[in-house]
DNA sequence: TTCTCATTGTCACAAGTTGCGACAATAATA
DNA sequence: TATTATTGTCGCAACTTGTGACAATGAGAA
């Protein structure tokens, strides 16, 4: 066998777009069942390294924002009906891989990424993957609902401490974008003055020209993070 | 075989005593190596059950405060050669547990306990577990240094927001041993009068009779946290 | 009893941070 | 040129935090 059993990894992948945050749900072939991406760990592979091999693989991108948050052990997360389900509807024999049926512990991380940059690509069970609102997700398989939750939970408090907007910013934006993104992760709307304030106040924004958006008003700055050195 | 293979739990076992936070250390049978308590994950036990239980088998204690802080997966942790002198040391048969010398994914937990309240028992691969102040730790085995490292970092991140000093301290302390709890915590020295009025004006703590030390000053308070509700 | 001394509870003050509203500046349009 | 929506900035009040100071206390010493 391929892969470490009863291992798995599960990422919630985060991206921003149409002012809203944005994650990545697979959809399995015919059962219109949801689930998150994952996958599983190699013999020989770090942990970290496979969860960076599979993001390369559903988004085509290579350095990625990633961060584990937690390791998910409970015994109800294993349900093999379903998972026999889908592998059936995929045209898999459950003889070829009965490994698939086995209790998983999975290790779930968050990604953050530039939604542009992106090109999602379904997996061998999967049919498609798409971005979804957080706002509006589907029921999803398994525990992923909680993974999600969890996921924005730390998320949010983490966002003070590691400057995290940045990962799911363009190189450029102004800063009505960037609160945006503020206001989207933290669910709530902030005080223009005082972001912009408390922004500027950090230190690691670098200014630019301006941008004109040709709409009727003052046009926005243009900053881009200062590259640490 | 009666554990989930390639999967273990390390845990990092908090204690305040003498002015320092100390963790529970143990040393194999012989060798006088060290290595966090751990343990593995029995078919058809949830995942933070078991870590559970690994801490009442070493502690005795049923109620801990118990938080998960992250998951290692490298490959460099496994050292096979390591682990099969521990257990021929013990009087193992590698035969008898061959799963043993695999490659394993260690799942990280840290619990906060009562000192006082701890009788430290020995598993079967070890002759003794101690305590060790942070600040005069023996070479520990694997990564398990690494792990001791970001327990702490994850403590002292989460000291302020979920109220942790309580799971080290008796039923009731005096302001001074509370804030050593913290200062032991932070590896810093705090000013008396702002902690104070910080741990006051959170509302959590109630305030009881004095107590009498039978030295020549003011005795201070006695307090306990609130029962919420 | 009175004095001494270490420790404790509290507070005033300065310095810093944050929420909120206001103001002028700007870019396109009417 | 006037209008309008948006942006950069600032002043003010409210709140938090670091720091030192003060009086109160409990036991032993004189």
């Amino acid at each position: 066998m391929e892969h470490l059993p009863h291992i798995a990894f599960d990422s919630v992948i985060f991206g921003f777009s149409g002012q809203q945050l944005k994650i990545l749900i697979m959809e399995y072939h015919r059962t219109k069942w949801f689930a998150l991406p994952g996958g599983f760990v190699r013999y020989g592979e770090n942990l970290n390294d496979a969860v960076r091999r599979g993001l390369r693989e559903r988004t085509g991108l290579e350095d990625i924002y990633l961060e584990q948050f937690y390791t998910f052990g409970d015994v109800s997360r294993h349900q093999p009906e379903v998972m026999k389900r889908i592998l059936l509807a995929s045209g898999y024999r459950l003889e070829d891989c009965p490994w698939m049926l086995d209790r998983f512990i999975s290790v779930a991380y968050y990604a953050l990424i530039n939604y542009d940059q992106v090109d999602p690509r379904p997996d061998a069970l999967s049919d498609s993957i798409n971005w979804y609102s957080l706002k509006d997700l589907p029921p999803l398989l398994f525990d992923h609902r909680a993974v999600v939750d969890r996921a924005l939970t730390t998320l949010r408090s983490n966002l003070d401490t590691r400057l995290l907007g940045m990962n799911l910013l363009p190189p450029r934006f102004t800063m009505k974008e960037m609160q945006q993104v503020y206001e989207a992760i933290l669910g709530q709307s902030l005080h223009r003055g005082s972001f912009q304030r408390r922004m500027l106040g950090l230190g690691f924004l670098e200014r630019h020209e301006k941008r004109h958006s040709g709409q009727a008003h003052k046009s926005p700055y243009l900053y881009s993070f200062k590259t640490t050195g």
